[in-house]
DNA sequence: CTGAAAGCGCTAACAC
DNA sequence: GTGTTAGCGCTTTCAG
C-alpha cells in the first residue's frame, strides 16, 4: 500500500552496480559502459525514479544563476508586475539554491535591450530569461545564446524563428479575437469597430498584428452582420496629432467600438473617450494597471483583458529552474485570456494579494 | 560579498557546545542547562540563524501524513477535478515525504461526511483539507479537529464560525454579483432575473445563499433601471416537478436571465432553454464541465464563470506542506472570478493542459 | 545534561 | 569504467 519511494541505492541494487555508476547515467556524465547504461535507464523507467530535490541540492553545492533580460520596471508599470513575479519566483527557488538576476533595459531604447543582454549572457548565467519585444535584435540575442549554449524561455510575446525551452504568455490571435468578441457582444446594431496601436516603435511589434489579425477574422466571420473592422496605428509621441486623430474617430457616427492594444495608449483613448462621451461606444483594453482600473470603475473601459504578466515572468522562471534542477523540459505555458470586468475585479486584486 | 550562512555547527563552535546541545535549545526540547540555553539563544539571535530547511526534511525522517475530505470524485465531475488536483499535488510533493489520503465521502449524504471526516480525523494526520460543504455537521467536524489538535485548510467554501490554517476559494458574494452583471450587461430593456439553486439538498447549502446575497444586493444597487431579482430553489429529485418549474419560469413575458448556480442544474436548464428557445434569454453557469462546455459552445450559455476546483484543491493541499515542512503559514488564498465565453474558452482549456 | 555518531539521499572526488 | 567514501546541514539515538 505505502508507495516506497526509490531512491538511487535500490536502482543501484537493482542494477548491480553502485550508486555512483547509477548518479553517473542519470546525469549522462558517460563513462559508463554501454551495458550498464542501459540496464539502469531500463530500471529508471520502470520504476519511474524522480531525485529527491532536496538531497540533490544539499549534496551538491553548486549555485544556479539566471539571468533575466526585462523592459526596466521603473518606466512602465506593466514591466514592473514581470519584474514583481521574478522577484517572488527568487523568493520561492533561492532554497533551492537558484539566483536570479534581472538584466534590465530601456523599453525605448532597441541598442540598450541588446547591451543589456550582452551583458547578461556574458556573465555566463545557466539560464535566461528573455522578453524578446524587439524583434530583430531579439533574434540577435537569441543567435547568442545558441552560441553559448545557454538555454532560453521566452515571454510575453512569442518568436517564431526562436526554438526557446518554452514560450510564456497568451495565443494573441486569439486574444484580439476576444477582443472583438467582447467589443460586438449584445450590440443591436452593426458598425463600425477599430483596433488601435498606440506606440513609440510600431515598425518591430509584430505581435500587435497578431491580435489585429483575430480581431479582423472575428468579424469576418460574423454572421448576419456588416459591421467595418478597421486598424489603426498611432504615433505616441506627438501628442497633439494623436489627441487630434483620435477625436476624429470618435466622431465617427457609427463607432461601436474600440480595442486599445497598448497600455500607454489605453489611458488616453480612455481620457479623450470620458471628455467625448462614451455615447455606446465600447472600449475594450489590456491589463490590471492603475489607469486602467480607475477608467473601468468609471464605466470608460468595458473590459479589460489582463495578461497576467507577474505570473508570466514568475512561471518563466519556474520552468527554467525546473529544467536546471530537474532538467525537465518545461510544457509550453499558454495563459488564459482573463476577462474584467467591474464586478469580478476585486477578486482579480484579491487574488494577486495572496500570491 | 558572500554572505556566510551560518550553521548549527557554527553556532556550537562559538558557544563552546555540540551541536546536540545547539538542536535541543532551537527546538525547545528542554534537557538543557539554564547557563548553555541563555548563551546559545544570545547567539542565536545576534547571528540571525535561520535553519536550512532542505537539511532539516532530509534529516529528519518523518513522513507527513494529510489527509482529504472531499466528495467522491466519480459522482460529480467538479469535484473530479478537485480530486485531480489532490492528485497532482500529492505527485509534487511525495519527494518531500508528504503523503495525501483522500477520505471520499458522498455528495448527497451528510451522515457520510461525519463518517469520512471522523474517519479521518481518527488515522490521525499532520494535516487535514476539508471541503465543509455541509454546514452544521462541517462545524462538527472542525471541532473534533481543535480537540485533536490537527491543523486544518477549507477549501470550496468558507465557514465564518473556523479558523482554519487559510481558506482557498472564491468569495461567493462577489461571485453573485458577477454572475448578476453578466446576465444584465448591455440588456436594454429592463425585467426579470433569476437565481437558480437546483440541489438535492438544500438546507445546508449555506454557500448558495451568500452567491444570492450578491445576486440581489447587485440589482438593488443598480441605478435607472427597476429590474426584478428573484431566488428560486428546486428540487433535483423530481425530475418531472422540476422540469414543470423550469418551464413556467422560462414563460415568464420580461423574463432577461438566468444564473445558475449548481453543476448538475446548468445542463438541465441549458436543455430545456434549447428547447424552449433563447428569445433573448441569458444564461450564466458555472465551471468548465463537459456539458456547460457544449452548451456555451452552442451559444445556450452565455458566460461560465470559473471555480477551479482543480487548482483550489492544489493550493489547499500545498498549503498545508509548506506549513507542515516549512512552517510557513499561508495566506488567504481567494481566487480570481473567472470568466468565460466562446472565445477565450480554448485558452483556459489550454491552460490547464500545461497545466 | 551533554557529546558523539549514525543516518537522510545525493554529489563528486578519488582510488583501482 | 566502476566502486568507495567523504561531505551537504540537520535530526535523533545512545552512551556516559
Amino acid at each position: 500500500m505505502s508507495k516506497k519511494v526509490i531512491r538511487l541505492k535500490d536502482i543501484a541494487k537493482l542494477a548491480n552496480v553502485s550508486v555512483g555508476t547509477v548518479d553517473r547515467v542519470i546525469h549522462k556524465r558517460g563513462e559508463v559502459s554501454e551495458d550498464s547504461y542501459k540496464k539502469i535507464m531500463a530500471i529508471v523507467e520502470k520504476t519511474g525514479y524522480t531525485p529527491n530535490l532536496l538531497a540533490r541540492t544539499l549534496g551538491s553545492n553548486k549555485v544556479f544563476r539566471i539571468s533575466a533580460v526585462i523592459p526596466n520596471p521603473e518606466q512602465d508599470e506593466y514591466w514592473k508586475f514581470s519584474s514583481d513575479g521574478i522577484a517572488k519566483a527568487e523568493k520561492d527557488w533561492v532554497q533551492y539554491s537558484i539566483q536570479v538576476k534581472p538584466h534590465p533595459f530601456d523599453l525605448y531604447d532597441k541598442s540598450t535591450f541588446v547591451k543589456s543582454a550582452k551583458a547578461a549572457i556574458k556573465s555566463r548565467p545557466d539560464g535566461l530569461l528573455l522578453a524578446p519585444i524587439f524583434h530583430n535584435e531579439a533574434l540577435e540575442v537569441i543567435e547568442m545564446c545558441n552560441k553559448a549554449n545557454i538555454p532560453y524561455v521566452l515571454f510575453n510575446n512569442n518568436l517564431a524563428e526562436a526554438k526557446p525551452l518554452t514560450f510564456v504568455g497568451q495565443d494573441l490571435y486569439a486574444s484580439g479575437q476576444l477582443g472583438a468578441e467582447l467589443l460586438s457582444l449584445s450590440q443591436k446594431e452593426s458598425g463600425t469597430y477599430a483596433i488601435l496601436h498606440i506606440y513609440d516603435d510600431i515598425s518591430n511589434s509584430t505581435h500587435l498584428s497578431e491580435k489585429e489579425k483575430g480581431f479582423r477574422d472575428y468579424f469576418k466571420n460574423l454572421k448576419g452582420a456588416k459591421n467595418k473592422a478597421i486598424g489603426i496605428d498611432l504615433n505616441f509621441t506627438h501628442k497633439k496629432t494623436l489627441e487630434k486623430e483620435l477625436n476624429e474617430l470618435l466622431g465617427t457616427p457609427d463607432l461601436r467600438g474600440l480595442l486599445v492594444t497598448t497600455s500607454k495608449g489605453a489611458s488616453v483613448v480612455s481620457a479623450l473617450l470620458e471628455k467625448h462621451g462614451k455615447n455606446g461606444i465600447r472600449l475594450v483594453a489590456y491589463d490590471l494597471l492603475a489607469e486602467n482600473i480607475s477608467f473601468l470603475k468609471k464605466g470608460i473601459i468595458d473590459f479589460l483583458i489582463n495578461q497576467n504578466s507577474k505570473q508570466q515572468a514568475y512561471v518563466g522562471i519556474t520552468h527554467l529552474s525546473n529544467y536546471l534542477l530537474f532538467k525537465k523540459l518545461p510544457p509550453n505555458s499558454l495563459f488564459p485570456l482573463e476577462i474584467i470586468t467591474r464586478q469580478n475585479l476585486n477578486s482579480y486584486l484579491a487574488a494577486h494579494i495572496g500570491e
